[in-house]
RNA sequence: CGGGGCGUGGCGCAGUUUGGUAGCGCACCUGGUUUGGGACCAGGGGGCCGCAGGUUCGAAUCCUGUCGCCCCGACCA
C-alpha cells in the first residue's frame, strides 16, 4: 500500500495548516515537551539523539580543521559585555540578568550569555602574546539564552543548545580563509548529512551580525516557502581586538591587533529537518543523522520461531547499523505508522513467509517502496537503501527549493511574487537600506543573502530602479 | 509589546448560555482472543475544573482580579 493516506489522524495536514503540522509532529513524535518556564523546551530522547548525530557530524568535521573544543563560563558581568559597543546595543534587549546571590544583591550584574564574544575575547587577550600563539581556533557546545518575546519549539526557544566556534589570527586575510572555510564545512554538513540544500552568500549590512564586519549564513527554503537561517559565519576583523586589547607582537617584533571570526549552528537545524523533509505521515530523517536507521517489525511474532529469527537479525545489522526491533505487543499496524511518522528511513518486515523463504521485506520511508531482500546479503541492500534514500531526500528537497525559487525584474512582479507564491525570489539590489525596509514593509520579506553565485538579473534596483549591484535571495523567513 | 483564542484525568475535548452527584474519546493497567497498514471483547485505575478572592444553601458554570499557554503581527539563531 503505497498511497497518500493520512494514516495519522492526531497530524494535522501541512496544506491546512503548516505551523500546526509542525507542532503536531513534534508533540507525537515526541521530539519536545515544553517546560514550566516560557519558552524553555524540554529535549526528549528522540529529539536529542538527532542533536547528538547532529554534534557528532559537525564536531568531526571542527577537527579535521584544527578547531579545538572548550567550555566559557555561563555569566558575562556587565561591564564585559559594555566593552564592543554593537555588540551589546545588538544584544542588550534580550539579555537574562541574574541581580542576586542568595539573598544579596551583587555589585555587578552578571548576564546570561545569549553569545560568548565577549568572554572569549577576555580570554584571547590574556593568553595571547606573540605571533607563535596564533592561531588559535575555539569552539564549544553549550546553551545560550536570549529573552525572545514569541518562541517555537526548535526555532525560537529562550534557551537553545548550540555550538559557537571563536577563532583569533595574525592577519586579516586569515580570519577571512576561516571564516569562509567554516561556511563551506556547514554548507557541506548540511547537504551530506542532512540532506539540505543551501544557499551560501553573504548577510546584507542590516542583516549581519552586531559587532561583525561581514556576516555569511547559509540559507535553506522549508517546505512552506519560507527561508530559514541555518548557519552562520563572521568576519569580526580587528573590531573585537581593539575593544578587548587582543595584541600579540608579530615576527618583526611589533605590536598588532588579531584578527576575529565566530561561527555557530544551532538545535534550529533540527527545525529545518522536520520541514525541509517532512510530509503527512509524519517526519522523514536522512539516514545519516536518524537516530534509528531501521526498524525491524517483525508479523505474527507469537508464532513459533518468528522473534528467534528477528533477535538474530537484530544481532547481525546492529553490528553496522544504527537498528531497533520492536517485538511490544502493538500490532504490526501500529508499528508501521509509529515508525513512519518518527521518520526512521527503513522498516524491515520479518514474518512467517520471509523465514520459510530466507528473506525479509525492506520498506523505504521515502516513498514506502517495498523490496524482497535475501537475508543472505541483507547487510548490504540496506546500506545500498540508507544510501539512496539519503540522495532522494536530498534531490527532492533541491526540487522543492528549486520549484519555490522565482526571479523578479520589477517591483510589481516581486510584490506579487512574495504574496502568492513565495519561496525564494532573487532580485537585483542597488546596496541601499531604504530599499531593504521598504521591501520589508510592503511584504514582510527581507534579504536572506547576497548569494556568492551571481546572476545579472537586470541593471537596476527591484525597488527604486537605480542601478544595482547586487543580485540578492529576499523570501519571508522564520 | 499590540490583536485574537484557550486553560476541565497524560493528550484531545464536551459540560459554562439557564448554578444542583464531573463526563466522553484516545492513552494507561489486568485477563483473553488477535497480529503482512494505527485489532477486538470484558474489567479497572486516575481529575485541588490554572490560581486567588467574591456572590450563593450550593460554583467547572456567575462576578472581580491574577497567572500561564497557543496563534497572528513588530524584534531575533
Amino acid at each position: 500500500m503505497a498511497d497518500n493516506k493520512k494514516l495519522v489522524e492526531e497530524i494535522t495536514p501541512m496544506g491546512e495548516d503548516f505551523a500546526r503540522w509542525y507542532t503536531d509532529i513534534i508533540k507525537k513524535t515526541q521530539l519536545c515537551e515544553y517546560s514550566s518556564v516560557r519558552g524553555c523546551m524540554v529535549i526528549q530522547p528522540y529529539g536529542y539523539a538527532i542533536w547528538e548525530n547532529i554534534q557528532k557530524g559537525l564536531d568531526a568535521r571542527f577537527k579535521k580543521t584544527g578547531v579545538e573544543n572548550v567550555y566559557m563560563p555561563m555569566f558575562i558581568p556587565e561591564s564585559l559585555l559594555q566593552r564592543e559597543k554593537d555588540h551589546v546595543e545588538g544584544f542588550a534587549p534580550e539579555v537574562a540578568w541574574v541581580t542576586h546571590g542568595g539573598n544579596d544583591e551583587l555589585q555587578e550584574r552578571l548576564c546570561v550569555r545569549p553569545t560568548s564574544e565577549t568572554l572569549f575575547c577576555e580570554h584571547y587577550s590574556n593568553i595571547i602574546r606573540s605571533y607563535r600563539d596564533l592561531p588559535k581556533l575555539y569552539n564549544q557546545w553549550c546553551s545560550v539564552v536570549r529573552w525572545e518575546k514569541t518562541t517555537r519549539p526548535f526555532l525560537r526557544s529562550m534557551e537553545f543548545l548550540w555550538q559557537e566556534g571563536h577563532t583569533a589570527h595574525a592577519t586579516a586575510e586569515d580570519a577571512q580563509e576561516r571564516t569562509i572555510q567554516m561556511l563551506n564545512v556547514y554548507a557541506d554538513f548540511c547537504e551530506k548529512e542532512l540532506a539540505i540544500p543551501v544557499i551560501k552568500g553573504q548577510k546584507t549590512e542590516k542583516e549581519k551580525f552586531a559587532g561583525a564586519n561581514e556576516t555569511y549564513t547559509i540559507e535553506s527554503l522549508m517546505h512552506d516557502g519560507k527561508a530559514l537561517q541555518s548557519g552562520t559565519s563572521h568576519n569580526f576583523g580587528d573590531g573585537f581586538a581593539k575593544a578587548f586589547g587582543i595584541q600579540y607582537l608579530n615576527d618583526n617584533n611589533e605590536l598588532a591587533y588579531v584578527h576575529q571570526t565566530s561561527w555557530g549552528m544551532s538545535t534550529r537545524i533540527i527545525g529545518a529537518i522536520i520541514m525541509v523533509h517532512g510530509d503527512d505521515a509524519g517526519l522523514k530523517l536522512p539516514p545519516r543523522i536518524a537516530p534509528t536507521q531501521a526498524v525491524i517489525v517483525p508479523i505474527a511474532q507469537h508464532k513459533e520461531g518468528v522473534l528467534d529469527a528477528a533477535g538474530k537479525l537484530y544481532e547481525r545489522l546492529s553490528d553496522k547499523f544504527r537498528v531497533k526491533l520492536d517485538d511490544s505487543d502493538k500490532s504490526p499496524g501500529w508499528k508501521f505508522s509509529e515508525y513512519e511518522m518518527r521518520g526512521v528511513p527503513v522498516r524491515i518486515e520479518l514474518g512467517p513467509k520471509d523465514i520459510e523463504k530466507n528473506q525479509a521485506v525492506l520498506v523505504s520511508r521515502f516513498d514506502r517502496s517495498k523490496t524482497f531482500v535475501s537475508l543472505d546479503n541483507i547487510e548490504e541492500e540496506l546500506s545500498n537503501l540508507l544510501d539512496k534514500i539519503q540522495q532522494q531526500m536530498y534531490d527532492a528537497a533541491l526540487q522543492n527549493r528549486e520549484s519555490k525559487t522565482s526571479s523578479a525584474v520589477s517591483y510589481d512582479e516581486f510584490k506579487s511574487i512574495i504574496e502568492e507564491k513565495g519561496g525564494f525570489v532573487k532580485a537585483m539590489w542597488c546596496g541601499d537600506e531604504e530599499c531593504e525596509n521598504k521591501i520589508k514593509e510592503d511584504t514582510t520579506a527581507t534579504s536572506r543573502c547576497i548569494p556568492f553565485e551571481q546572476e545579472e538579473l537586470s541593471d537596476k534596483c527591484v525597488c527604486c530602479g537605480k542601478p544595482a549591484k547586487k543580485m540578492v535571495y529576499w523570501g519571508k523567513a522564520y
